[in-house]
DNA sequence: ATCTTAGATTCGAATATCATAATATACTAT
DNA sequence: ATAGTATATTATGATATTCGAATCTAAGAT
């Protein structure tokens, strides 16, 4: 059972690793999305944006609405809101180990003007 | 930038996504712990436990020192705790979905005697 | 009925993750 | 030096994720 509990949440941590579901629970945390508008802000292409729709609705993440033509994504939980509130300040925390986690530490010289 | 960010927190979410890499963290809540230690805990392989211990380490979830033969670690910040109790709030709010989406959904019927 | 628009699903190839087995390193004791 | 203990690393095969391309479905609109 133990061990149920932590797939369980292991699989919603799985759900989160990815850069474009962040980036889609970010902009529903300020409310309700089209699939549309998602796309359209997140500048990606249509079916890969949908596959990690399902991935976000597979692990319940998010609800949908179908509005006609239309689908409509909002926030299950706002847990999930706090959770990656959390990751913010963690990130601000460890920006300096996050910069060269990522490799992108800008050398002193020149690139600003 | 803002992708970034999202590239590291996704990074930080798929380190956690990972059973084993989630009981560690959690024995690791409530203090050091020696890799043996965590091994017999876990009852897993010694090879399988250093190289989830390895991903942590990676992705600077814990910490390590090094005491003669032995290797201590501990949680690097107090942040992910917060992240894992969240989940464990969230666990509880979802509950019935949780069991249906492993699976572990008991029939009425019969099982128990 | 046909066309269009909004989304979802399926398939294939590239890549990443995982567990096990085998090997390596580093320290301690003799 | 040799042996033993604690831990890390590497190699390998199995499985899972990811993306783009193509296809499919449902709802309007003509």
């Amino acid at each position: 059972m133990q061990d149920a509990l932590r797939r369980f949440k292991a699989d919603i941590f799985q759900a989160l690793a990815h850069p474009t579901r962040i980036a889609i629970l970010e902009l529903l945390s300020a409310g309700e999305l089209s699939a549309g508008e998602l796309i359209e802000k997140l500048g990606m292409e249509q079916a890969n944006v949908s596959q990690h729709l399902a991935v976000l609705r597979a692990k319940q993440l998010v609800a949908n609405r179908k509005a006609g033509n239309q689908v409509f994504y909002t926030l299950r939980d706002p847990i999930i809101d706090k959770v990656l509130r959390l990751m913010r300040q963690y990130f601000h925390a460890h920006l300096k180990e996050a910069m060269e986690m990522l490799g992108e530490m800008e050398k002193p010289t020149g690139k600003t003007r």
